[in-house]
RNA sequence: GGGGCCGUAGCCAAGUGGCUAAGGCAACGGAUUGCAAAUCCGUCAUCGUGGGUUCAACUCCCACCGGCCCCUCCA
């Protein structure tokens, strides 16, 4: 089954063909470096971090450019306000927000440029639109002419002039049209300039991406994506500019990620909904009100979001993050919560045990399992299997194809996780009937067979860069010191002895303290194993 | 006002013009257990409402209701 993507460009899903056979270009718009990043900031770069694990595995090579835009109005108000430089602001955030990328398992990008180095290639493109015609300078700046361009607003689905019509963007005095956007912003004195044809400035908000894009990747890009609140303006403007420079498609495949809402704790918004032309004066507060309350529960507000790291990890493992982050279909809106990810972390819970069972009925560690890291690869080791006719081989070769299947139609990783539930219960209920916990132990066909599976079951999580090390909050027997472990090793032969003596009230009691200190423990036939909650 | 998206079980959520509508959480029943835990098995949806197209729609079209996003800096 050949990969299918969705395209925001013509709003169905094509086949995915690249502009080079084997090779994959793809661009993501990254953060403004401002201010502390948000959870937010990361759907994109774990999707798409998710996209290239997956186009490398089916045996593209992929080079991935995630920007870094360090100089903006933002950026100087910011600054300002702080009593610092642009420079030491941008570098301070950018560290952050890699952090929190490092974190969440992204490590596919390829390369991260700053706008502030592509100064020259951004001054090209604006001069070879300026000798084309579709721009002009104004008074030490330099914009774009939407009119002038053909096809603008093919991306968002806008009509120009009706667009115009609707709106009451402020017009500065000179500006061909209200949508003509700014290349080139000459600069005031004691802001961040650069010297251009055009006088002393900075590049306006869209330019950079159309400039490290092309630099990096070439005149036409495989992929470009971005949060789907960048669609309009900010990828419109890009392609516009990007296509009147070269004359060629900007990029191929357009891929928008859904936005992060906050769930729980503000609460539902309003239930009843005026319209807006018919609100009586009175109620303009109110509306403004709403209007507030609405900002706030969006995460991107520009009232800044608490950072991820005291959000969100100090709450929750980075796995869990990720994995809830991957749960649903990468173009739908997520609501975003606690409860949400508590829910996550429970529903994957099973993984961890299933992985600490592969470890007893094996002795064999997962996390250093070597897995085939492509589909040609891959396919191999699953083809030979097709004789053996163990329904349980069936089934994973079933399940196998439900995954792969999944994420070649756009990426649906979403359907993907389903089959890895399904591949759990699969594994489980091996270990179980083959008794490799018990006396079954020393069926070496059974372990290879469990060993099998668990690589694969390994082998698709890779794709989706989760179950990549354990848990930090939590840990199992021999995962503490060895003072504890030795202590809880007294406790439980204790407890045994109890129980041997049928003095239950007593092995119940220890269990029940055990409970509240969060400790867990599991009578198996053969021994009790221990495990300390998150 | 203009552009676009969504509405699937108590909750989250995938998906399809026609076989039993994934998966997770919760709940309930069972196997297992001294009791638990873990694991497994089972139960739990006429797919917002009303029309239309079709041999056949939850899936396509229209209307309505409800929710959301963009049009202003936003991943």
């Amino acid at each position: 089954m050949p990969i299918r993507v969705y395209s925001t460009l013509t709003r169905q899903k094509e086949e995915f063909q690249t502009v080079e056979p084997g090779k994959v270009s793809m661009y993501l718009c990254g953060p403004t470096v401002y201010k502390p990043a948000h959870i937010g900031h990361m759907v994109g770069p774990v999707i798409f971090d998710t996209i290239k694990r997956y186009l490398a595995y089916s045996g593209y090579q992929v080079t991935w450019v995630v920007n870094i835009t360090d100089v903006d109005d933002k950026l100087i108000v910011k600054a300002n306000e702080l009593g610092t430089t642009v420079e030491a602001l941008a570098r301070k955030m950018t560290e952050d927000y890699l952090d929190n990328l490092r974190t969440l398992g992204v490590d596919g990008i390829d390369h991260m440029p700053y706008a502030t180095q592509y100064i020259q290639e951004m001054q090209e493109i604006i001069a070879g639109l300026i000798e084309k015609g579709f721009a002009y300078p104004l008074d030490g700046d330099v914009y774009f002419e939407c009119t002038k361009d053909a096809d603008y607003g093919k991306l968002s689905g806008r009509n120009l002039t009706e667009m115009l019509a609707g709106t009451r963007a402020e017009t500065r005095d000179g500006k061909h049209n209200p949508a003509d956007f700014a290349l080139w912003k000459g600069s005031k004195p004691g802001e961040p300039a650069w010297d251009s044809p055009w006088g002393p400035g900075r590049p306006g908000w869209h330019i950079e991406c159309s400039a490290m894009a092309r630099k990096l990747l070439g005149d036409t890009i495989d992929i470009h994506g971005g949060g789907l609140d960048l669609m309009f303006p900010h990828h419109e403007n890009e392609l516009a500019q990007s296509e009147s420079c070269t004359g060629k498609p900007f990029a191929r495949y357009w891929l928008h990620n859904g936005l992060l809402r906050k769930s729980g704790a503000g609460g539902k918004i309003g239930g009843d909904h005026s319209r807006h032309g018919d609100v009586a004066a009175s109620q303009t507060a109110d509306i403004l009100a709403e209007k507030q309350a609405q900002e706030e529960q969006k995460l991107a507000g520009s009232k800044g979001a608490e950072s991820v790291k005291s959000a969100v990890f100090a709450k929750f493992d980075p796995e869990t993050v990720r994995f809830f982050l991957l749960a649903t279909h990468y173009r739908s809106p997520v609501d975003f919560g606690d409860d949400r990810l508590a829910e996550t972390a429970k529903s994957i819970d099973g993984f961890y045990r299933l992985i600490e069972s592969f470890g007893r009925a094996t002795g064999k560690d997962f996390y250093s399992l070597t897995v085939p890291a492509t589909r040609a690869e891959s396919n191999r080791v699953w083809a030979a299997s097709a004789s053996e006719r163990l329904s349980y081989e069936n089934e994973l070769t079933a399940l196998r194809t439900r995954f792969l299947d999944a994420m070649d139609d756009d990426f649906n990783t979403g359907a993907a996780t389903a089959a890895l539930f399904d591949l759990r219960k699969t594994l489980n209920s091996f270990i179980t009937d083959q008794k490799l916990e018990a006396d079954g132990k020393s069926n070496i066909a059974a372990q290879s067979a469990l060993h099998r599976g668990v690589s694969l079951f390994k082998e698709l999580s890779n794709i989706l860069g989760v179950f990549r090390k354990p848990l930090e909050k939590k840990s199992t027997g021999g995962g503490d010191d060895e003072f504890v472990n030795s202590l809880m090793q007294l406790l439980i032969s204790l407890r045994a002895e109890a129980r041997k003596t049928k003095q239950f009230e007593i092995a119940d009691n220890v269990r029940k303290g055990l409970t509240e200190l969060k400790v867990t423990l599991e009578d198996r036939p053969e021994g009790t194993l221990w495990r300390r909650e998150a």
